[in-house]
RNA sequence: GGGCCCAUAGCUCAGUCGGUAGAGCAGCGGCCUUUUAAGCCGUUGGUCGCGCGUUCGAGUCGCGCUGGGCCCA
């Protein structure tokens, strides 16, 4: 076998093009539009015939990557393509001028050239460049994917995500989206009056989740860090700082397997705001889910699968304990009796049910009967108070807390509270979490004895919340999987095969 | 952690009952000066993921490994 059979013939051809005297890898592209501005300028085929076209007198220039060459004899026709979009450029020899013949020839799909020429319309009507001049930007060593099934194998995809992107129109789509997305995130964020900050990726204590983290070390420093599992504490320090509304989206990094709604960097957005509570952040996510599907996707109402998500306010509200009801099936009664939820509890086999408390088993329930199911946007709210030590209490019920999680299309999507802002209290809730870390579960917060001083010093009332972007983006764009929404997800490294491992 | 499925040419995929490897696209050589997955003629290209085993004989059967996908905990 050759396996550089396709290599070596475009190294052949890229020696030709030099003895002709070209430059193959020219410092700057000769480019007076762009495709797409192209495409949208003169897209009326009625406006723009071709005689119309020919009475502008307009030589163009653009450039692109060629992803179809179609030889008709001593002409040709090929496509390039921009940034997504795609102009034809129909070459004939009688037009070109020297040495385009000869160069042409040696075009192979998957190079970046510019043509320059008049606009055209063939007779089937289609937008070209009638080429004059045509100019190599790039040669492509590389065949590219099959062109009309694209590139399907998954993990080649994701491997090389630069190969699904030009191969697979809809990847480019989505990830354009994704970004139209954080970019209405973002200015909805600064329109309610919200200054985004950042604030430590690399922490010397985790803080704001239960969730294990990357450890790194600081050499100068000699002091080990971990990357964030959340950003929250930080941003509380704000508010006691006098900041009023603050977010911040960027990476949490948290050290846990893979899934689908799964990976170990995630983008989140957190936000705070002094003054305010859960009924606040409740109605602010109600108007930038609605406001982000409006205004990117179009519409309120958005596929999810076979199904139909409205993304209309005001969103389903739910407790927690009712929830476990109606989609368990279950008695509501018996969800206040602890003897009933353990038995609840072994008969859907929770592991160390007798370990448990009943606040921890009612959210193994909810994971259990309710979590898939909750398609439309649901908040369930009145959290055990053991699954959440940094938020308030409800009133008249210390066993739960002023909390809600956000579920859409069988997700979590988001997770706010009414923040704690006792330092008694919270400091209480880090012992009872030191507590569980010192009886073996290794997700249990630890104590930041800063962000207690901090609180010390005065927190006011405050309503916080983290938004998932990637799931964001994948209910969205109705795509069944994180790696669809991120560039570059997380893959174990290939194994060099034996003969590679001898090179 | 457990279960199921996938891995064959650069890409997309066939490969029956175990009998010595196929197509389309791409590539290469021709024909064709308005094509749209262009068309037509010819043609190159394979460590069937890796290893071990069963067998006269393995892409195919068994075991193990690697990578990926899906489901469950």
């Amino acid at each position: 076998m050759q396996p550089n059979q396709y290599r070596d013939v475009r190294l052949e051809k890229l020696e030709k093009l030099k003895a002709l005297g070209l430059e193959v890898w020219p410092r700057k592209a000769q480019r007076t539009h762009g495709i797409a501005q192209l495409a949208e300028t003169y897209t009326d085929a009625e406006t723009w015939t071709n005689e119309t076209l020919e009475g502008l007198g307009l030589t163009v220039s653009v450039m692109g990557r060629v992803l179809a060459i179609r030889e008709m004899g001593k002409s040709v026709f090929a496509h390039l393509t921009e940034n997504g979009e795609k102009l034809q450029a129909f070459f004939r020899m009688n037009d070109l001028a020297e040495p385009g013949w000869e160069v042409l020839k040696l075009l192979d799909m998957g190079d970046f050239v510019s043509v320059t020429g008049p606009l055209m319309r063939t007779k089937t009507g289609e937008l070209s460049v009638r080429v004059k001049e045509v100019q190599f930007l790039s040669k492509a060593l590389l065949p590219l994917p099959e062109k009309w099934h694209g590139l399907q194998d998954k993990e080649q995809r994701y491997r090389q995500r630069y190969l699904d992107l030009i191969s697979n129109g809809e990847v480019l789509k989505t990830f354009r989206t994704r970004s139209r997305i954080v970019s209405t995130v973002r200015r909805f964020m600064e329109d309610q009056g919200y200054l985004e900050v950042e604030t430590p990726m690399m922490q010397p204590i985790p803080g704001g989740a239960t969730a294990r983290p990357f450890t790194t070390h600081h050499n100068a420093l000699d002091m080990d860090l971990y990357l964030r599992v959340a950003p929250e504490l930080y941003l509380k320090r704000l508010i006691v700082g006098g900041f009023e509304k603050v977010f911040e989206i960027n990476r949490n990094f948290r050290n846990e397997g893979l899934s689908v709604r799964h990976n170990p960097e995630f983008t989140m957005m957190e936000m705070y705001e002094a003054g305010s509570d859960l009924r606040d952040m409740m109605t602010l996510t109600e108007n930038l889910l609605s406001t982000v599907a409006r205004e990117v996707m179009g519409s309120e109402q958005l596929p999810w699968g076979e199904q139909v998500i409205s993304y209309a306010a005001p969103f389903r509200r739910l407790s927690m304990k009712d929830a476990i009801a109606e989609y368990g099936c279950i008695d509501r009664q018996l969800l206040e009796d602890e003897a009933h939820i353990r038995a609840l509890a072994k008969a859907v086999h929770v592991e160390q049910v007798d370990k448990k408390t009943d606040g921890m088993l009612l959210g193994d329930l909810f994971d259990h009967h309710v979590e898939k199911q909750l398609i439309q946007p649901t908040f369930i709210t009145d959290y055990p108070i053991e699954l959440s030590p940094l938020t308030k209490t409800l009133e008249g019920d210390d066993r739960f807390v002023d909390r809600f999680e956000l579920f859409i299309g069988g997700m979590e999507l988001a997770n706010a509270y009414s923040e704690l802002n006792d330092p008694i209290d919270q400091m209480g809730r880090f012992q009872a979490q030191m507590d569980e870390r010192e009886a073996g579960n290794d997700e249990a917060m630890q104590l930041d004895q800063d962000f207690i001083t901090s609180l010390e010093h005065g927190l006011p009332p405050t309503g916080g919340e983290g938004i998932g972007i990637d799931r964001l983006v994948m209910v969205l764009t109705n795509s069944a999987s994180i790696r669809d929404v991120i560039l570059f997800p997380l893959m174990r490294p290939m194994k060099p095969t034996e003969s590679e491992e001898k090179d």
